[in-house]
DNA sequence: AATAGTGTATTAGTATCTTAGTACACTAAT
DNA sequence: ATTAGTGTACTAAGATACTAATACACTATT
């Protein structure tokens, strides 16, 4: 997995993990992966995985079973949109709308902006 | 000064001080404030001015004269925007859109819910 | 009962950023 | 010459995030 520095990885795996609730890749009452089996996948620390799947418990859109597993909520999907969009609205539109005035963007210039580079 | 974690805080001087060039508050070809006056401003350490300066003379952004102090460069300005203009859409605006797609967001309801929020 | 796969916990080490303190060299003004 | 204000350099220490390695407890399966 690809990393942007400097935010901390787990929770920009957390942020991947609800990606993939939200786009329905993961469904509600799924099993996911093991703390050992993610980590592979995404290529970290247990450890780093943990305290992802710690963010996600706490706030409510996994559950474990001891020595079975981590599993998807049944309102995993709600929970995550919201959390996600909190963030959003919260973190990074105030910021991108105070670099848009900077540099004196509209939102035409972004769409042919982002179309040339990428 | 403000600062939000975890971006190294002396880039977010770095990008306070391109932002004061862009506006026209400090003009190219001005002295700007001593490392340790600028320190004691934005309320850190000496030697993190000192890591936002290197960064900007390497940006071609200021100079300094031994002993006397640090100047903006005559090109200082245009430099700035590009700086800043590359920054953005490099860094920001791909993950930007990424999460408007998946929030089902458009312009309009980005518009309407910063108006809400701030 | 034994085993393999879970989550959990602990300790230690590394990297980066930041702070803190100190010292030194250069320049301009007196 | 002296002084005050510059930039520069160095060492040390703290905080946070991450890695690494290990050990232990629980569960399901055999």
């Amino acid at each position: 997995m690809n990393f942007r520095p400097p935010a901390p990885i787990f929770l920009q795996i957390a942020e991947h993990i609800i990606q993939l609730i939200i786009s329905g890749d993961w469904k509600e009452g799924d099993r996911i992966p093991s703390v050992r089996d993610f980590a592979t996948d995404v290529e970290v620390n247990p450890n780093t995985v943990v305290r992802t799947y710690n963010l996600l418990s706490q706030e409510g859109i996994i559950s474990n079973k001891r020595g079975v597993g981590y599993f998807l909520n049944e309102n995993a999907k709600k929970l995550s949109t919201t959390y996600l969009k909190k963030q959003f609205i919260n973190e990074e539109l105030p910021y991108f709308i105070k670099m848009m005035k900077t540099l004196e963007l509209d939102f035409e210039d972004l769409k042919k902006e982002y179309n040339e580079h990428k």
